[in-house]
Parts: structure tokens; C-alpha cells; sequence
DNA sequence: GGAATTAAATGCGAAATGGTACAAAAAAGT
DNA sequence: ACTTTTTTGTACCATTTCGCATTTAATTCC
């Protein structure tokens, strides 16, 4: 075995930052793919009715595996919402960045949205926040604040957008851009409750236009 | 020791509006009682974390008599949520039905529907069909169906305000009532979520607020 | 090659779960 | 009083669930 102390292989597909050349046995999975994994199945079934049976057969470690490297049932699923926000998080931040006009900025970011919830081989996944983390928000606090963040942050994204908008002129005098922000994030809401309950595509994307034409005209 | 044979009748304080004379051995528990209550831990905790036994213990029916009441436990769940669908309609169909500008129509409905949501001892209740039935509806085909039915009879009753308001000269020629009622929808879902999350219910009010002021300015 | 280290694999166990069988109890009919 | 009918109450069963203890495998360091 030669090559020993160079920064290697970078065998590791994902360009380790890091070649951190562990000590003992190598995992037989990876972290990063299992918790996709177990997002899909709390987002499919929620937190309950997911076993760490199903959670062990989707990622392919066995329990003692799964418990070792992300902690406990409920840790697993924080973790997983923490994955799920940071994603849609990420597939959205650029179009909230961009400087484009509100009406192409709300159609894009209600396309992401519609890809996100529709999207899953095993009939459409709904929105994580609001299908199984808003019901567990009740009984437990960590989670709920994460669902607090979770809305707020959509909320702020959206109140920008429309301020930008407004200071722009392309909307009227009298518009609050508050009020337009929740509109805009009440829809996201229904969208992912409608897309839950299997709604087709086309007409979530009829409620979109209507929603992006009363909100691009408002007051 | 003894005091063996009769055990205090305790009897039956409920006057029966029909005395149908029945055969064995009396009921000791209100069917719309015991389903209120198997409604009530439904909502709280979904449909699987809510056990038998806890479905037993709040009811005050041993399992057996649950199930030959109701069903086994999908069964119970359905007809728990067809209750909470009766009651949420009866709360809000006179107002729907009402002749009244469209503001105070609105007003009154998302008051309701605070009502409804934020109910609850052990915290605020949401609403059923977003946070647990929405959740099944994946999975589940008739329960799905439920869902569906109840999300497009809201949008109607909504879509007949609006429709109605928009003869009236409430609102300008050119507004959509079709796209209003669904924003209108929307709102309820998204301060049902809120609900959920703890969201104080002054926040929630102060939303609805703003909602309504767009919506009856539209276009 | 051997010790140390890390992870996988097996499997146990106590508790909980959904559902049911069966007997005791309480009423009406005879 | 006795039978019939309906419901209650107790106990049980098979399965599932979560979590962990223990053993075995793979790798690095010496």
C-alpha cells in the first residue's frame, strides 16, 4: 500500500473536502444518500408510521447502523426536515435573489414549488413542513420552531420580492407588501396540501396563474 | 369483603329523545360523544400515533365495544373525520348562505375558522384535513377522496361569494372570482398551518386582515 | 503480522400495537 | 324464573416497534 500520506484518491466521488483517512472499518453507505433516503420515507408516511424497519430496508444500514450515525428515531427525522429545508431552500435562493420582475420571479419559484411537491415515484410527496412537521409541531418544540423558521423565512422572501416590486412601480401606490407576501405564501401552502391529495398538475398550475395575476395587479 | 352483587346503577342521566326500547344490555357511552373524542385525538396526533388505547381511554369504551361501534381503526378514523367535516360546514354555511357585503362575510369566515383551529386544551387543534387527512390521502384512496371533495366545496362556497359580490358591484369588472376563491382558500389553509405551529392567534388575525383587504380590492 | 479502531451484522428483549375470543352483566320478552 | 339479546370487561394472541448488547468484519497504525 503505498500512497499514504498524499491527499488522495478522491475515490470519493463527492470531492471530499476532506480526505480524513478514517481509522477502522469503511461505512458501507453513505450519509448524505441515506438521509435522502430517509427524507423520502418520513415525507411519504410522516413520523409514526415510518419504522426504523422501513428506515433500515430504504438505506440499506442496518438499525444499530442507522442509530449510531444519526441518533435516535426523532433525531433521524429532525435531521431529515433539516435536509429538506435546506434543499428547497437552495432551489429557491436564487430566483428570490435575482433581479427579475415579479411576475416572472412568482411563476418561476411556483414552478420549483409545483416540481418539488409533485415530484416521487410513489405518488406526489406534498411539502415536508406542511404535511408531517406542522402536525408535529404541536407536541414538540424543537420541531415546531423549525416550522416557525421554516414560514417566516418564506414570508421575508416574499415580503422582499414585493418591496422590490413596489419601489420598482410595478405595483400600485397603495399595495402592501406584507399582505401580497402572505397571499404569495398561502398559496405555496395550498399548492402542497392540494398536490398531497393528488390534485393534477394542470390545475394546481391554473391556481398559480390566477394567484400570480391578482397578486402582480393587486390593490 | 363481600359486596358482591349490586353495583350502583349509576343511572342513566341522559334522557333519550327516542326511547326505542332496545333489547340487551343498555350502552353505557354516547356514540356522538365517544366519536368526539376519538375526533379530538385524531387531530391532535394523526392517525398513527393515535393508539387503541388511547382511543380507549379518552372514549371511555373498552376496545371490544369500540369496535363493533365503529369499525376497527381506519374505520374510525373516517368517520371521525366525516364528523369534523359536518361540524366545520354547519359552523360556517349560514354565514356562506348570509346576505352580506362581502367584507364582513369574509371576516366572519376566517373567525370561524380561528375558532375551529385554535381550540383545544392540550394546544391549538388546526384543522383535520390539512394536517392529518391530507397526510393519508397519499395512501389512501377514499380518504383522499374526502379530502378532495372537502377542498372544492370550500372553494365553491368561496367562489359564490365572490361571484355574488362581484354582481353586487363590490368588486371591479375585472376580477376573477374563480382565482379569488382560491386565494381565499388559501388563506384558510395557510393560518391553518400557522395554527398549528403555535402561530398566536393575533398574528393570525393580523394576516386574515390583510388577506381580506386584497381581496376585496382585487384587481 | 499484531494491536487498535471503527463499523457491520445478528439477534435479543421489553413494551406497545391492532384485533379478537370468551365469559359475565344488564336489559327485554316470555 | 328463564331464555334471548345486546353490551361490557378481562384476558389473550400474534406482530410490530424501538432500542441496545454482543459479536464479527474491515481497515489503519505500529
Amino acid at each position: 500500500m503505498v500512497q499514504k500520506s498524499k491527499r488522495p484518491p478522491s475515490a470519493a466521488k463527492i470531492a471530499a473536502p476532506t480526505a480524513p483517512k478514517r481509522r477502522g472499518r469503511p461505512r458501507a453507505y453513505e450519509p448524505e444518500v441515506a438521509l435522502g433516503k430517509a427524507l423520502d420515507l418520513f415525507r411519504r408516511d410522516g413520523f409514526a408510521a415510518t419504522s426504523l424497519d422501513d428506515l433500515s430496508a430504504a438505506t440499506g444500514m442496518n438499525r444499530p447502523s442507522l442509530y449510531g450515525a444519526f441518533g435516535d428515531k426523532r433525531e433521524l427525522y429532525i435531521k431529515s426536515y433539516q435536509r429538506y429545508r435546506d434543499d428547497a431552500r437552495a432551489a429557491m435562493v436564487d430566483i428570490f435573489r435575482a433581479d427579475a420582475p415579479l411576475r416572472e420571479r412568482l411563476e418561476r419559484i411556483y414552478r420549483i414549488a409545483l416540481d418539488i411537491y409533485l415530484s416521487g415515484e410513489s405518488g406526489p410527496r406534498g411539502c415536508f413542513t406542511v404535511m408531517t412537521a406542522a402536525s408535529e409541531a404541536v407536541s414538540d418544540p424543537d420541531i415546531r420552531t423549525m416550522v416557525v423558521e421554516g414560514l417566516t423565512e418564506l414570508d421575508k422572501a416574499f415580503g422582499i420580492c414585493f418591496r422590490h416590486a413596489k419601489e420598482r412601480g410595478e405595483l400600485p401606490e397603495g399595495a402592501d407588501p406584507a399582505s401580497l407576501a402572505h397571499l404569495a405564501s398561502a398559496t405555496i401552502h395550498t399548492i402542497a396540501i392540494r398536490a398531497r391529495a393528488r390534485v393534477p398538475r394542470k390545475e394546481l398550475e391554473a391556481i398559480v396563474k390566477g394567484a400570480v395575476d391578482v397578486l402582480c395587479a393587486a390593490k
